[in-house]
DNA sequence: CTAGGACTTGGAGTGGACTCCAACGCAAAC
DNA sequence: GTTTGCGTTGGAGTCCACTCCAAGTCCTAG
């Protein structure tokens, strides 16, 4: 059902580990929503935000009803960031949630998103790589002109 | 009073050329509004907008009141395409465009805010290409689940 | 026990960069 | 000379991705 749980090395690691007072008893650490947005660089807000528009899910609560954030979640907001900070918007990537939601019988549709969105970013990085050489000679002209 | 007047080869380029029907006399040609827009790649709107904060200047009026951009104006509108590609705010490029206005004796100050951009097109670069490499490995961790 | 900080919700507001609209004038092709 | 279409203006609207707010609850350190 759930096979996401690619541990990619590159994800978000930070140094504190216990964020919530667990009494003893090494449970699964839980982080609350500031504790997150600390780990993960979301805001408190976006990480609301995420989980109304569905891009998060199976968000524990206390019985006061407080956010409890897992390690499978940081992880997963990792891919979220690195999709996003490449230009995906969000549309897509609430597809690409509810692929993996869909369980593995999605693996080869998410993989054609992933590629197609990776063509995405050669692309854009291929035009900017133009584009900085651009500036490069602006700043080259200008420097002639001193 | 300008030295924008880089002649940098990557100007947008195309092949159509007199645009407005000039009564013969081979005059530098001017454009059209719709025609500057799909020589600068720019929308009508765009240009407009643009015009009002000022990104461009001088634009001549027909009698009538139409606009008649020139070649001098693609080729700035050439070098904010760049800016704006790559990731300049509208309000920067104010800033730039006012250098230019300013004369010959900013150009240091030109240099210096082309080269800062530079520099956060590199970071920019930098970082997509993190990013698309954890997108390979995403994609590869998929594919041996397949 | 109480102060102060962290958390909750639904909904409204923001910022950047356009993009569209209405109501109109001018143009040039047939 | 009329239709088709390109152009004008000021101002309003849109889209995206948050971000902020109010009013309230909860948690924990002192």
């Amino acid at each position: 059902m759930d096979s996401n749980a690619n541990p990619q090395a590159g994800g978000v690691r930070f140094a504190a580990v216990s964020s919530i007072p667990m009494t003893a008893a090494p449970t699964a650490p839980a982080y609350t929503i500031g504790e997150c947005a600390r780990r993960s660089g979301f805001s408190m807000d976006t990480l609301r935000y995420y989980e109304r528009v569905g891009l998060i899910d199976d968000v524990d609560r206390t019985p006061t009803g407080q956010r409890r954030f897992t390690e499978a979640h940081l992880e997963w907001l990792g891919t979220l960031k690195c999709l996003r900070d490449t230009g995906m918007p969000i549309e897509q990537m609430c597809r690409f949630a509810q692929l993996v939601r869909d369980g593995d019988a999605t693996v080869p549709e998410r993989i054609e998103l992933l590629r197609t969105h990776r063509e995405a970013v050669d692309e854009r990085i291929a035009d900017l790589d133009a584009k900085r050489d651009y500036i490069s000679g602006k700043i080259d002209y200008y420097r002639g002109l001193e």
